[in-house]
RNA sequence: GUGGGUAUAGCGCAGUUGGUUAGCGCGCCAGAUUGUGGCUCUGGAGGCCAAGGGUUCGAAUCCCUUUAUCCACCCCA
């Protein structure tokens, strides 16, 4: 029990851990061309920050929050989604003072108390995105083209731009009676759940995977077509933009994103299972959502390094592989070790990867653990060497051996990578 | 939250209808004439068979509980 990690955790090393780091690698790559900045926001914060940002009446609020009380009685929340966080600080740190728009990434992890299966854990990571300060539909393509910049650099082919528009405050509500009319009429074909969700937030209807459930909402009222004309001219704009682009992307008036700021554009990237590697959407009514004083709109997205790593896994694509060992020196005899340790140190100065011994190996064994570690070149450091100033690299592809000084050895393994 | 599968060495797996010291592959360690890897061969270490309880002369094997894990639904990243 107490080697274990706690359910829906998992532990970062060996190949998963390369394969993060060049992730984000990519990720940050990206975003710096953007000239998006890099934020790091606290784990945890206020819990009211999330009740009041993600919603009341969303799931993850209602259930699926890591909420404690402290010693100093405040009651705090393991966040559970990265962007309330980046909005508090933004707010927090008034950089709406500085011309719009403030364009944000992070790197962070969430905290959700699910049930873990294939894709899903209890703390995952995200690398998100938040363009906070401009209601053009240019953020929107922005971020969607930051996605697929990264997509495609991650060597990924299947996923998707699904797109749709849930309106504003002003459009759901001519919408939801319309919903409500439509489905009242069907409601002995709806499930249970979905009898249920009528009551609470009808719009949750729209997503269901009951066979019978989606028959009925196929002839069901879309949010796109209740729009006003605000948010129709903003979603044809954004269609128009990416059609000038020549930017893929099918409209999918099933989108109905779980958290509850979102308006306008929702938008997910998904593979041919249906499973979504990312999801984002603009959402103007956040920043007044936390502070009352302010009304400044924003879009944002949010993308699943676990999901990478899955997506990654299904379409069998292999990332760049972690640099090899350049060197390893093996050591022989007591009186040489010291020597040979400096010489090592001296390599790593000179910025090369080196490993050596620390289990007093026989030579034999020191080879054949150079040869695990995949080293590029060896090379054995004894007395011999020492005293004749001489010792032999060993090229461990072609097994071809050369005869340097002690202090050519950099210089050789430098002009021979 | 609902429903199913699984749990044997570091990893991947066998283990017959309950029957003696629980196996295989990979990996790890050591050797195959003294200071040089890969291939091959030989030997070795390593298991409270997830944990706890029960049935039985006898349990890795059957039953119960717990925990973990995987899968589907819900939801999401």
């Amino acid at each position: 029990m107490i080697t274990q990690a706690p359910r829906g955790t998992q532990d970062w090393y060996g190949r998963n851990m390369h394969q993060r780091t060049v992730i984000e690698k990519i990720c940050r790559n990206a975003a710096k061309r953007y000239n998006i900045k890099e934020i790091i926001t606290p784990v945890f914060e206020h819990t009211v920050l999330f009740q009041r940002g993600v919603g009341e009446t969303t799931d993850v609020v209602q259930k699926e929050m890591y909420t404690f009380v402290d010693k100093g009685d405040r009651s705090i929340t393991l966040k559970p989604e990265g962007t309330a966080g980046a909005i508090r600080a933004y707010l927090e740190h008034n950089m709406y003072a500085e011309p719009a728009p403030t364009k944000l990434f992070y790197v962070t992890p969430a905290f959700r108390y699910e049930k873990p299966q294939s894709g899903r854990l209890r703390q995952h990571h995200q690398f998100g995105v938040e363009i906070v300060g401009s209601k053009s539909p240019m953020v929107e393509v922005e971020l969607i083209t930051l996605i697929s910049t990264i997509i495609r650099e991650l060597g990924l082919k299947d996923a998707k731009l699904h797109i749709n528009s849930i309106g504003c405050a002003n459009c759901r509500k001519t919408y939801n009676e319309a919903l409500l009319a439509y489905l009242k009429q069907h409601e002995d074909g709806l499930c249970e759940t979905c009898r249920e969700r009528m009551a609470k937030n009808p719009l949750r209807v729209i997503d269901c995977k009951v066979e019978t459930c989606k028959e009925i909402v196929k002839n069901a009222p879309r949010t796109i077509e209740y729009l006003d004309d605000e948010c129709r001219e903003h979603f044809e704009e954004l269609r128009s933009i990416l059609d000038e682009l020549h930017i893929p992307y099918e409209i999918d008036t099933g989108i109905v994103r779980g958290l509850d700021y979102y308006t306008k554009t929702v938008f997910e990237f998904v593979n041919s299972e249906g499973f979504t590697l990312c999801g984002g959407g603009r959402y103007d009514g956040l920043v007044h959502e936390i502070d009352e004083k302010q009304d400044i709109p924003s879009a944002g997205f949010g993308m699943g390094i676990e999901r990478i790593l899955y997506f990654l896994e299904k379409e069998g694509v292999e990332l760049e592989e972690e640099e090899p060992v350049s060197l390893y020196v093996g050591v022989l005899g007591k009186e040489a070790k010291a020597k040979a340790y400096g010489i090592v140190s001296e390599l790593r100065n000179e910025g090369i990867i080196v490993e050596t011994d620390y289990m007093d190996r026989s030579v034999k064994a020191q080879m054949k653990y150079a040869n695990k570690l995949n080293a590029r070149y060896t090379v054995i450091i004894g007395e011999n060497e020492i005293n004749e100033n001489s010792a032999r690299i060993k090229n461990m592809e072609t097994g071809e051996q050369t005869e340097v000084t002690l202090d050519e050895i950099a210089g050789f393994i430098k002009n021979h990578l």
